[in-house]
DNA sequence: AACTGGATCGTCT
DNA sequence: GACGATCCAGTTG
């Protein structure tokens, strides 16, 4: 049973700490949560900053639901949506789900860099502007519970050149799967 | 381990 | 007309 929308409908620094350790599916393939950042309207690095455009409607829109964007033209980026102008970034997963399909539509990379980053996980999970809006609580979307209590550890955000200070990223304590070392 | 440039195109200036 | 919440391959140290 998929997290209830109500669960986004909180300030975004509250949620995406909680993200880590949930196990997110698409059409049944997927894994663990271990990477995300936040991004909120008052940050130069979002890209809801300069108010609402027909790309970033998601990000305006009800809590809950995913806001899909293209970037440099080649890849896809999964966000879920908190209150409007909020949203959060999914970064690496663990897969652990469709292995198979997974590995199919990403081509012979090792099982770790499967979903470790956001355009390799959009792609292992065939995300794209089709799921743009569409509500998480509902296929194809799946967003399962933690099982065990995770520790996180909190950082700055990558690839961005506004806010890099800001401390938003969320990571899964020594997990193997992340974009990214989290710096000591 | 760290940094470089190329791919590629929708969005906003 | 420039740039980007990225990825990959290549070079350098």
């Amino acid at each position: 049973m998929s997290v209830s929308r109500d669960f986004f409908d909180r300030p975004v620094l509250e949620v995406a700490p909680e993200l880590i350790g949930m196990v997110l599916l698409v059409d049944g393939v997927g894994g663990r949560i271990v990477e995300v950042e936040a991004y909120d309207e008052a940050d130069p690095a979002s890209h809801s900053f300069r108010g609402p455009t027909p790309r970033n409607a998601a990000m305006f829109g009800p809590p809950g639901h995913a806001y899909v964007y293209k970037i440099y033209g080649i890849h896809y980026c999964l966000n879920f949506v908190c209150r409007p102008g909020s949203a959060i970034l999914i970064r690496a997963l663990e897969p652990n789900v469709g292995l198979d399909m997974m590995h199919e539509r990403r081509g012979g990379v090792v099982e770790k860099q499967l979903c470790s980053g956001p355009g390799k996980l959009a792609a292992a999970l065939a995300v794209d502007l089709k799921q743009n809006g569409l509500p998480l609580d509902e296929a194809p979307f799946a967003l399962l519970p933690a099982e065990a209590v995770s520790e996180v550890v909190t950082g700055p955000r990558i690839g961005i050149t506004k806010g890099v200070e800001t401390p938003w990223r969320f990571v899964e304590r020594n997990s193997r799967y992340l974009s990214k070392p989290m710096k000591p």
